[in-house]
DNA sequence: ACCCAAAAGTTGTTCCTTCAACCAATGTCC
DNA sequence: GGACATTGGTTGAAGGAACAACTTTTGGGT
């Protein structure tokens, strides 16, 4: 900002509101992460990246695929679909109608852990986020997130998570 | 969770506000520390650090102080600033009353970073996060970020930031 | 005075993420 | 139908963050 334009400040109101949700920000996700990580031995990023295995049909997602749901960088995912895998939570396998593509599959003891996991995450984020709100607010809530998703993802990547669909998923 | 309560799942509205939600914390910490990287090569870590000696007393605070106000641990704070010094913006020096206690002190250089640095991210947020709201959903915010925050930090540690003070901090 | 527990920081190790380089398969354009 | 760019993905090395172990200083108890 070389051009140095007056800068407009927060005014009180902005500031009380941007303080508060920059302190949720901080906060929540490694609260979602230790819940994991103690019930399920899994990162968040872990969890859900089995979670939107489990919503795919057949279980099975390409590598490319996975990591757009996921919002990750391709070498992240393969990264952790390597410890998955070794973990026996996934496997993978090449993609018949694309030699250069493969899939992520989960496996069984993959979808039992997912069942198994979603209830105790699913109680943690009402607990932590959802039980405090009121239903006004709840609604409220996903109003304003859709406005900052405007400018956050104005392409709409992530988008493809707000739709319905399958059962434990959740996240 | 094993005495199996019969999970109580999200029923649509909640379930569309926590996706969006969710989506929001993934995206906007990113943004916001890209920006701050590219245009005075810190990290949001890194200017949140310089932020709160910048509205300290003498622009000097313990690190033990420090590491509350910023929600870091002492090890990752001492790593962060070991190379926060290295860089010329804080300095360190034994706290006179208490000779287990180390001081941090922005430097003038490091003042100086936060006075440039602060409009531009300033505007940042407001493009991101508060240009995108009404009036009333800023209040809104303020809202239900204080009742997830009464659920996530019920010690109240960050309610320090949530108080009038100094001009740049902003964060 | 002395001992022992707790507090304040630093250092080192490990794990995770990102970045860059790389390989293989596909598709395209004369 | 052969060269070249593109797509899909993996791998290895480098930078950051969390956790554990280790000093040093303080303070309380006897």
């Amino acid at each position: 900002m070389l051009w140095s334009m007056s800068t407009r400040w927060l005014d009180p109101e902005e500031r009380a509101a941007w303080l508060r949700f920059a302190a949720v920000m901080e906060l929540l996700p490694g609260a979602l992460d230790a819940q994991l990580r103690r019930d399920a031995g899994l990162s968040h990023f872990d969890y859900f990246v089995l979670a939107m295995l489990s919503e795919a049909p057949e279980h099975t997602l390409r590598m490319t695929a996975l990591a757009q749901k996921t919002n990750a960088t391709l070498p992240r995912l393969s990264h952790v679909v390597n410890k998955l895998e070794g973990r026996g939570l996934v496997e993978r396998f090449p993609c018949p109608e694309d030699g250069r593509a493969t899939n992520a599959r989960l496996t069984d003891r993959g979808w039992d852990l997912v069942v198994e996991t979603a209830p105790g995450h699913v109680e943690t984020v009402r607990h932590l986020v959802l039980d405090g709100l009121s239903r006004t607010q709840v609604r409220q809530l996903a109003r304003i997130s859709d406005a900052m998703l405007a400018r956050l993802d104005p392409e709409g990547r992530m988008q493809a998570l707000i739709n319905p669909d399958a059962s434990p998923s959740v996240d």
